[in-house]
DNA sequence: TTGAAAGCGCTAACAG
DNA sequence: CTGTTAGCGCTTTCAA
């Protein structure tokens, strides 16, 4: 039970050359003879020694950590993003501290103390909620939502929302729907607001109306809520034949809420989520989806908390990227 | 643009008092007039002053942060453990770094040596492979799988899944089915082994015997996997009339496989499956499923955690923990 | 090619 | 109640 951990200079004690040799040797920087370095090295092999990477971090002041912030990795979206992120960093050397705000605001703020006092060199948001200034040179970078407050100086890497919107709107108006609907849920992702809006464009330039009473605001992007709200409107009579849902959670819950009132889908309602999250191909039926492109998002946000890092400017602060159809059964008509 | 972070010397100086006092006020221990406390306090607020974590780590050796490894954060089950965990582990004060494997054991083992360079208190291993001594005594928790060279000092916290696979094929036996099978991916995951173990027993046990054929063992925990492997036993003419699923995404595809080989679920088949996740209670046809008591797997490893960093003895090292069927449409006859 | 020594920012004796 | 001081383990000048 030697619980003693073993430090640089014993290290250097045992190989009888001074802390400043081992260092070098370790970080191989400056200059030693071969022989030097064989020394150092077995040594540190007999002894399984590893540096302390605190003493480092301080001495460096470089945490070699970045903070990721999210409302919830349950969320199959949010996850990918996180995973891509992961990797990314690991890739390059950095831990991932993962934080999970449940789309409360105060659990965002405490993370984000957190991250600030463990010198994190940067925390990634997605989906973050306001404007985070961590007194000094923090960078802080916004994906996948416009946080309150957004600035032409903030960093943010999103979708193009609206012209998703757009587009899932528009595949369904291809397959001949004449009385669409849209499922969302706005109260906390403006992305849905955006998607909407997108969805409005589309119906207006094809000439067609929109029922208010088939704009479907759910509070919560549970399927289940999604699914009552979608059943009420078809047993309060109403005949859309086409659903936009701002996410796949929501579409999933479209697709029973149809069941429930004794539509099918897509036979009687074509159906088209968002995110083309896992479940979207392995449902019954399959979900046509937006897809976003995730990985670029991830590159895109290390690339910038990289340059961030470096001190460098930014050439560029905004990144909107498209985003394509993924067209399943629930969203073309049966051939 | 200060970006010159302010120290405690500085608060010291500005406080007019020394760094001991201010340590103190900061921690909350030793002594302290309430006059100099409020001083201090004051200046703290005006400089929004944050104490360097790296510095206080490297002092305490104490950092308070702990690495969560596990194969996949896609994974909804994965997922949810590590969500349970980072939830308590944020509410004690410690940060979560997230790490994740892909199943490969060189990328864990990366991972196991940064976390233990950056001197985390503990490592939880969330279906970690094999054993890890982390030279001194860092904390090692094993959740959820059994690594290779399991002894009686690991610590490991699991589902009884030898019984949650009892149940389940019990399960569909009481709902009449005679001709059963199991869908499982064994290579990778003891845990589908265990399983497997309790499907035979209860088939054994019921005077049932099991068709090799049916054991259909898939080398990925894909659905498509399964979907295709399922699909392919049918089409070759046999006719299971009840499936045990050893995950719910193998239930996924085994359903998708009965549906391409023209049979319904659980019309012809019954499918029960395992994890309980939140595709089980989405999916359509809605899917039987074992539940496992992530929160209680989660308390446990927090529990032990802490135990074990205080240097305590621990009364018990090995969790089993009960799962119990959650009763779906794929899993029961129609009435 | 190597060593001595000065801290990084903080905590915790030990004195007063 | 408060201050002085010695490090935690490491990197990095500056000399040799």
């Amino acid at each position: 039970m030697k619980s003693d951990k073993i430090n640089i200079r014993q290290i250097a004690e045992l190989s009888g050359v001074s802390v400043a040799t081992v260092s070098r040797v370790i970080n191989q920087n400056g200059r030693f003879s071969k022989e030097t370095e064989r020394r150092v090295r077995a040594v540190i092999e007999q002894n399984n020694y590893m540096p302390n990477g605190m003493a480092k971090a301080l001495r460096t002041s470089h945490m070699p950590a970045v903070g990721v912030v999210v409302p919830d990795i349950l969320n199959n979206h949010f996850a990918r993003l996180l995973l891509a992120l992961e990797k990314r960093l690991f890739a390059i050397g950095y831990s991932t501290i993962i934080c999970n705000t449940d789309e409360s605001a105060e659990i965002e703020a405490g993370h984000m103390r957190m991250l600030a006092a463990q010198q994190v060199v940067g925390v990634i948001l997605i989906s973050g909620r306001c404007l985070y200034q961590m007194g000094d040179g923090l960078p802080v970078i916004y994906l996948d939502r416009r946080p309150e407050g957004l600035t032409q100086d903030t960093v943010l890497i999103e979708s193009d929302n609206e012209a998703g919107g757009y587009m899932a709107a528009n595949s369904l108006i291809g397959q001949g729907c004449q009385r669409m609907g849209i499922v969302l849920s706005s109260h906390l992702d403006s992305n849905h607001n955006a998607r909407l809006q997108g969805f409005r464009r589309a119906l207006s330039q094809a000439g067609l109306s929109i029922d208010p009473e088939l704009v479907i605001d759910t509070n919560s992007s549970s399927f289940e809520t999604a699914r009552c709200a979608v059943a009420e409107v078809l047993q309060r009579g109403k005949r859309p034949d086409g659903l936009v849902c701002t996410t796949d959670e929501l579409a999933v819950g479209s697709i029973l809420g149809a069941r429930d009132a004794g539509k099918a889908v897509p036979d009687d309602i074509m159906v088209v989520g968002f995110d083309d999250s896992s479940i979207a191909e392995a449902y019954n039926p399959p979900i046509s989806s937006m897809h976003q492109d995730i990985e670029q998002m991830a590159e895109y946000s290390i690339e910038v908390l990289k340059a961030l890092m470096k001190g460098e400017e930014l050439k560029q602060r905004q990144f909107h990227l498209p985003t394509y159809l993924v067209e399943r059964t629930s969203g073309r008509r049966k051939s």
